[in-house]
DNA sequence: AAAATCATTGTCAACGTTGTCACTTTTATT
DNA sequence: AATAAAAGTGACAACGTTGACAATGATTTT
C-alpha cells in the first residue's frame, strides 16, 4: 500500500536499458529493436507503468481542452458536453469544464489563467462569450486555440474557426409554419436585445410576417430570458391582451414550457385555444403532451464538430480557420393547430 | 504575437532578483522584504506572468479532481456538476469530467489511468460505480483520494469518505403520503434489481404498505429503467390491468413524466383519475401541470459536500474517513388527489 | 568586541518526461 | 575489403517549478 508510482526509470532499471529506450517504446518511436521493445513492454506490464502525463506536459502540448459556458442549468450544457466528450474520448483528450458568469470581469482572468497556465491548450466558447471579439483576440494572443460557436448566417470574422448557427432562417421557417396554418396573431416570447440567438430568431419571425404582408405588432413581442419562469411570466403578460394571440413562438423550449404550463393552469387547450412552438428540440419538447413543435438544434453534433475542429487545431497548429455552418430544421409535433 | 509565455525566470531577470525570490512572492511565503515583494509584483503585473501550473504539478499534489458518472443524459449530472464546481471554484481546483459506461471493462482502466497518470488527485464516484468495493480499493491503492455517493441508510464500509442517501426512508414517506390520501392500489414503477436507489425506494414502498396492513401486489410492481421512455412503457403496461391502480409511484421524476405523458394522451385526469408521484425533484417536476409531488433530492448540495470532502482529503491526506448521511424530504404539489 | 540570532536572499538539485546529439553496432554498397 | 549508410542505444540537457540548505548581512545578546 502507498506504493510509489513507477517511473520511466524504474522500468528502465528492471529492463536493463536506458530510460530513453523506454521512452521510445512508450511513444512508439522508430529505431527500437524488437528485443528491447518486447522486454520493455513486459516490464511495463509487470509494474503497471503509466507515463506521468503531467510530466509529459512539460515537453509537449496540452492534451486538455476547456468548455466554457454561461448557462449552467440548461439542458444545452449536457448535450454540448456529451458531444465534446465523444470527440475527446476518441482522440485521447481530457475535458475541463468551466462555467462562467459572462457579466463579471473575472471571466477574462479565469480563462487566460487556464491558458497562460498551460492547463488546457484550447477552448470552446459558446454565446455570449463567443461573441466578444476582444476576448477571442486576447486568448489567441496567449497562443490558445479557440473554436467558437455563434449565432449567425456566417462567421463574423476570420479570427478563429467558427461554427455558426442560422437562427434567423429557422425562426423564419417556424413562423412560416404558423402562418401556413392560418395564424395571423403570432406572439414572440423571449426577445432579448443582448442575446444574439434571440435576435436572429426574432429577425426570422419579422421576415416571415413581412413576407406574408403582415406587420410586427409591438404588443405581441415580449421581452424576457430563456427560462421557464420567464416563459410563465411572459405568457401571463400576453394573456392580458384584449386582442388575443392565436399562436405563440417561444424563443426556446423552456419558454414554450412555461407557456404550456400557464395554458394548462388556465385551462386553455393546446393547440385548440393556443398554438405553441418552441426552439431547440430539447428532450422536454418531446416529453410533454401535446408534443411541442419546435426547431431541432443538434447541440451534440455542433459540439462534437467544434471539439474535432479544436483538437485538429491543437494537433496541427498552422491551419487556416475553417468555418462550419449549421442549418436547422423544423420538428413537427402536436402543439400547433390549423385555423381556417 | 506568438509571444512566449513569461516564466518565473523572466520575472526574476527583470526584477533583478533570483527566481527563487519570485517563487516566494508568488506563493506568499515568509521571509521576503517588502521591497523585493513590491518590485516583483510590479514585474509580474507588467509581464502578466502566471505560474505554469503544469510545471508546479511536478512538485506538488494535483489540483484537479474527476467527476465520474454513468448516466450522461440526466439532469442529475448538471446538478451534481454545479455542486462540485461551486467548491472547485472556491478552492481553486479544476474539474475534469468523465462519463463512463459502467458495464464496460474499460472503466477501471480509464480511471486508474487518470490517477496513475497524475492528472487528477481525486475522484467523486456516483452509483453504480460507487458501489464496487473492488474499484474503490483499486483506486485507493493507486493513492487516489476517493469520495463516493451511495444509496443506503449508512456507509457500506470504512474504505473512504462516503455520502449515503436514505432512499428507503423517503420511499416509505412518499408511499405513506399516498396511503394517507386513501390510496390502496399503489403501483411502483421502475423496480430494477441492479439499481441500489431503486431497491431502496422499493423497500420503503414495501415497508409502508406493510405498516398499513397491505400486501405488495406483484402486478403493481413494474420493472424498468430511470428514463422517460421506460416510464411510458411501464405506464402502458400498468394500464392494461383490469383492477386499476389509483396511484403510481415513479421511481424517479422521468418515469413519472412518462406516466404523466401517457395519462394525458389517454385523457386520464391527473390527479383525479390517477395520482402520480415521482422522486428527485428535478426541474421538470415543477414545470409540468399539475406540479408533481415528489421527493427532494438535493443533488447540488450532495455534490458540493462530496467535493468539499474530497478537496479536504487531497489537502490533508491523513484524515479518517468521515461519512455524511442525507435525509430526503417530501415536496407536495398537485399530482395526488385524496380518495375517501 | 565577539558571538549568536534573525531576516533575507541565492544556489542547486530534484520532479518525470522528451529532444538533441553522439556513439556503437549492423547492414548495404562499392 | 574498405567505406558509407542505417539501425539501434545511451548520456545529458532541457521544460518551469518547489524544497533543502547554504550564504549573506543586519541586529541583538553576551
Amino acid at each position: 500500500m502507498a506504493v510509489k508510482k513507477p517511473t520511466i526509470k524504474d522500468v528502465a532499471r528492471l529492463a536493463g536499458v536506458s530510460f530513453k529506450s523506454v521512452s521510445r517504446v512508450v511513444n512508439n518511436e522508430a529505431w527500437v529493436s524488437d528485443e528491447v521493445r518486447t522486454k520493455v513492454q513486459a516490464v511495463i506490464e509487470q509494474l503497471n507503468y503509466q507515463p506521468n502525463r503531467t510530466a509529459r506536459l512539460m515537453r509537449t502540448a496540452p492534451f486538455s481542452l476547456a468548455f466554457v459556458y454561461d448557462n449552467p442549468n440548461s439542458h444545452y450544457v449536457i448535450e454540448m458536453q456529451n458531444g465534446i466528450l465523444s470527440q475527446c474520448r476518441e482522440k485521447g483528450f481530457e475535458l475541463v469544464i468551466h462555467p462562467t458568469d459572462s457579466g463579471s470581469d473575472q471571466v477574462r482572468h479565469e480563462l487566460t489563467s487556464m491558458i497562460g497556465t498551460n492547463l488546457v491548450g484550447g477552448v470552446i466558447l459558446t454565446p455570449p462569450l463567443s461573441e466578444s471579439t476582444e476576448l477571442v483576440q486576447q486568448l489567441l494572443e496567449q497562443q490558445a486555440k479557440v473554436v467558437r460557436i455563434v449565432s449567425g448566417a456566417e462567421a463574423p470574422d476570420e479570427l478563429c474557426p467558427t461554427i455558426y448557427v442560422d437562427d434567423e432562417q429557422a425562426g423564419q421557417e417556424i413562423t412560416d409554419h404558423l402562418l401556413a396554418q392560418g395564424h395571423r396573431r403570432i406572439a414572440f416570447l423571449g426577445y432579448h436585445k443582448d442575446h444574439k440567438s434571440s435576435l436572429g430568431r426574432y429577425r426570422g419571425y419579422c421576415a416571415a410576417l413581412k413576407n406574408a404582408g403582415l406587420e410586427v405588432q409591438d404588443e405581441l413581442v415580449i421581452c424576457g430570458n430563456f427560462t421557464f419562469d420567464s416563459g410563465v411570466e411572459m405568457t401571463e403578460q400576453l394573456l392580458q391582451l384584449d386582442n388575443k394571440a392565436t399562436a405563440l413562438f417561444g424563443c426556446n423550449d423552456e419558454i414554450a414550457a412555461g407557456a404550456l404550463f400557464v395554458a394548462r393552469k388556465r385551462e386553455l387547450a393546446v393547440p385548440q385555444d393556443l398554438s405553441i412552438v418552441g426552439f431547440e428540440n430539447s428532450p422536454f419538447s418531446r416529453q410533454t403532451w401535446p408534443g411541442l413543435t419546435t426547431v431541432h438544434q443538434p447541440n451534440a453534433e455542433i459540439a462534437a464538430k467544434a471539439a474535432s475542429m479544436l483538437i485538429a487545431l491543437m494537433q496541427e497548429p498552422d491551419q487556416q480557420p475553417s468555418h462550419y455552418g449549421v442549418k436547422l430544421h423544423l420538428v413537427l409535433r402536436d402543439s400547433v393547430s390549423s385555423i381556417i
